[in-house]
DNA sequence: AGGACAATGACAACATGCTGACATATAGTC
DNA sequence: GACTATATGTCAGCATGTTGTCATTGTCCT
């Protein structure tokens, strides 16, 4: 799905990590989302600013550790695959009960509490 | 856990696979039970074989593919982290009824069996 | 037997991730 | 305000994984 855009899983991750968010992120922040360590993010973040898929703005809180935001071209491939991954989770689910979802994630969302 | 015995998490990965078999896999056998690329396994097994993890044994069914077998220490090292992931894995989940973690089981096995 | 196709080994380029280390910036405490 | 602890940017080394390519080996069909 993300090769069509000429994304990769991380990169996909780090997109997804910024439109959840209001008003960007900073590097460490997007790191504690996504659960891993900040240099691997600055060093993605780096290369897809570069790609043009992200901004980098000001950050009044901090001298200097950046915003990072969605550019232009960023929020356009987040639409561009959310409307290829929406319609695929719906079908990948389509004949499994809600509750059989909701356990299992509700059983994920536990261990992952248990394993901070 | 797979520290404290001098094991990475890709190299448990391998000497799990080939424990679960009875005379040994090939390279591209342990790759697929591990649903990953051969290259990928042939790069470990090579080095765990000059760490003394794994012995290679000749394979009748082909000249080239070898056995790839547990050596003495690999087992050692099987067993020793076996003692430490059950009760790890037990005490985890005691909390946690049987029929929510087979549901979840369920559903993860559905699904990857719907995406191959 | 012969020829086509699949499986395997080997090598390379690349993307991702982790940890450690060091300098700088922020925050909290006295 | 000064001191200490924490957070951040940056660089480096390493482990893991993917894909692509090419030569060699096995399999299968005729």
């Amino acid at each position: 799905m993300t090769e069509s855009l000429g994304l990769t899983h991380a990169r996909w991750k780090v997109i997804g990590a910024i439109a959840l968010s209001n008003n960007g992120l900073t590097v460490p922040g997007i790191a504690r989302v996504l659960g891993q360590s900040r240099q691997a993010v600055q060093r993605i973040t780096d290369v897809m600013k570069e790609d043009g898929l992200l901004e980098y703005r000001k950050n009044q809180k901090h001298k200097r550790s950046v915003l990072v935001m969605l550019s232009e071209r960023g929020k356009e491939v987040y639409n561009a695959l959310r409307e290829v991954q929406d319609p695929w989770a719906i079908d990948t689910t389509k004949d499994i009960s809600v509750e059989e979802l909701e356990t299992a994630l509700r059983l994920v969302r536990r261990l992952i509490k248990k394993f901070n």
